[in-house]
DNA sequence: TTTTTATAAGTGAGCGATCACTTACTTTTG
DNA sequence: CAAAAGTAAGTGATCGCTCACTTATAAAAA
């Protein structure tokens, strides 16, 4: 029982690497200096594939369409990405990651929730609100999928289907 | 660095409770033991609280109301529980304590689906696609309200308001 | 051209600390 | 006094991390 965050090791990563620790630490200072690099990075690439065609000035449903689609592709293509950062949101190295992530990018959708409130589109809710209900549910899903079963234990595969089911539903609750 | 998940050890936990190791080991065979036991224990008081007042046949919308109130009563009742079934679900002793969590629980959660799409409240979905609308905003919520801050890393404190607003979304969402 | 020196990149062996867990023994309780 | 409950003092394994050292590449000196 020694698979997750938990049993992770510099010495294994070495012994895996086919290198020696030694060696890891002339490229990071620390086992925190890794992990937080390399999942800065990761969160970084996540980013920039979340924001690929994403138009703050598009139509609300539009703009949340093209979200879902860049985040759901991009967590089904790299399925180990989601676990990874599952781990990282959980541990203490969350805060390191996570708390610039989000210059351009909170920007962008700030942007465009106001382009949406302007329009009448949406009503204004707090920011923890509106992403409660936009993409908790997505995630929820690939949670789900990436664990391959509910919380019930019942088996659980992710298809387009409901993932556009459940963004349809989304788009009702939210939309005025 | 040395705070979640990780950090955590038998003789630091021994030390804090002021016992010997080897009293540990009279009560817990091992350390997953120790870790599974407590935590099936969190997880079914937890559950008989959500259930608390939950009538399978009231409406769905006054079941969903009820099932809300309880998680986030408890859930603020006891915000380090929050972060513990967290850190757990991401990790690999998630499958040993939740897969079967639902005996009851489960059972009367589809009864209760079951009346609403034939009264015609709501559609029929997939177990999983109907969890991730119906309750992923709240944890979501909640998640935030314990990590103190949203994705953006802007501070948030959850008030009685944004979570009966979020749920009013909710059923917006769900309801035909 | 050959030799020397400089530097970056990488390594094996092993440090002290801590890990999960055990043993040999003492105290408490009924 | 016998059983149950508790403990101090460890066990070997593994942790994160370092040190003294080798190898590879290339510029500088002879």
């Amino acid at each position: 029982m020694k698979d997750g965050f938990e049993g992770f090791s510099v010495n294994k990563l070495a012994k895996a690497c086919g290198i020696s620790v030694a060696t890891l630490y002339i490229y990071y200072k620390d086992k925190d200096d890794l992990i937080i690099s390399i999942a800065t990075e990761e969160v970084n690439r996540m980013t920039e594939a979340v924001l690929k065609d994403f138009d703050p000035e598009s139509s609300f449903e539009e703009g949340l369409r093209i979200q879902w689609k860049n985040r759901y592709r991009y967590m089904t293509k790299y399925p180990e990405l989601g676990l990874f950062l599952e781990k990282l949101r959980s541990s203490t190295y969350q805060q390191y990651i996570f708390e610039n992530y989000m210059d351009e990018f909170s920007n962008r959708m700030r942007v465009f929730c106001q382009n949406a409130v302007k329009r009448g589109e949406i009503s204004e809710l707090p920011v923890g609100v509106y992403w409660s209900i936009a993409f908790a549910p997505l995630y929820s899903l690939i949670r789900f999928h990436n664990e391959g079963s509910t919380v019930g234990g019942k088996p659980f595969k992710l298809t387009d289907k409901m993932v556009w089911q459940t963004f349809d539903l989304v788009i009702k609750g939210l939309k005025r």
